[in-house]
DNA sequence: TTGTTATTGATAATGATTCTCTTTTAATAG
DNA sequence: CTATTAAAAGAGAATCATTATCAATAACAA
């Protein structure tokens, strides 16, 4: 929908930019956010965030991460994951649309690379009459890791 | 993931019997909101469902119809289709995963027939080393009606 | 019909997120 | 470098969908 995956800086340089473009200030606070969800990798929920920020802003609130978080999917910097029972999740490594590999022991969020999906909003769109404007495709199940530890196990949801 | 479309009646017996094989007692209310689910066409939300039983039944509490739908989906009986910002809606024509096409307008879910899906969870789950047991497809969009009656648009969400 | 126990209905509690408001501070111009 | 000013931070209250609680009721098996 839009770049090619980059590095964390490239990323955090686009956010600034972006950042600025709509006239918002970039305190230490908020860049230290972006970092930590520029690097993407751990889809962490705001209030992993908030956690990592206060190390080195110890008296960082978390309206504030909630905030810019908010502001950042406003602009189309961060994908978020929503959950109905957990708390949601960002990703700001790549700020289109993207499946998701989600483990429900674990809730570790991973990015599969799906080659088979191509086109597939153009074919909805065709098919429905909709402007297709968005997607969200996340995957439910249990990761490599958590089956070796647990054992054998389907029905995770019966 | 398992039965093929049917007729709303056929929906309510399989709900009703599997209701029973999970010892869960039939009540009229209960009943009243297995009919408004097992029609599916229009995803309604806990509110929706409570404002149609109470035709039937007025002093049903909304809380009896979030815990019967929390109990159908413990057992696979309705999928939820949960957002961040709205109520979660729900489907309980087609009790298994299904995509979903939704106008971010005026909130009409639809099911698209997606031929192209096929097999999508054994790639996903071949390719990522999961065992896959749910996922979820959410198209995002304007649907026909809502861009007739605003005129065009692009970039709802910018 | 009766007894057991799940369900109902009303309301309180929860928890993630947003809002409000005062204080602080980034950005800019002089 | 300093002053200006509007945005952002921080703290806590408010919100809202959903869940939990619990006494009263009713399904259903015997």
């Amino acid at each position: 929908m839009n770049t090619r995956p980059s590095t964390t800086q490239q990323r955090i340089d686009q956010m600034v930019a972006k950042l600025k473009a709509h006239d918002c200030r970039i305190t230490p606070q908020r860049l230290a956010i972006l970092r930590i969800l520029a690097a993407g990798e751990d889809h962490p929920s705001v209030e992993m965030v908030h956690e990592r920020v206060k190390h080195e802003f110890p008296t960082t609130s978390i309206a504030t991460v909630y905030k810019t978080v908010h502001l950042l999917k406003q602009i189309n910097e961060v994908v978020e994951i929503a959950f109905p029972d957990w708390s949601n999740r960002y990703d700001g490594g790549k700020p289109f649309p993207h499946p998701h590999v989600i483990c429900i022991r674990c809730r570790k969020i991973t990015d599969p690379k799906l080659g088979f999906l191509k086109n597939m909003t153009a074919q909805v769109a065709a098919e429905t009459g909709f402007d297709i404007v968005e997607y969200r495709l996340d995957f439910f199940g249990i990761c490599a890791d958590c089956k070796e530890k647990e054992g054998p196990t389907k029905e995770e949801l019966t």
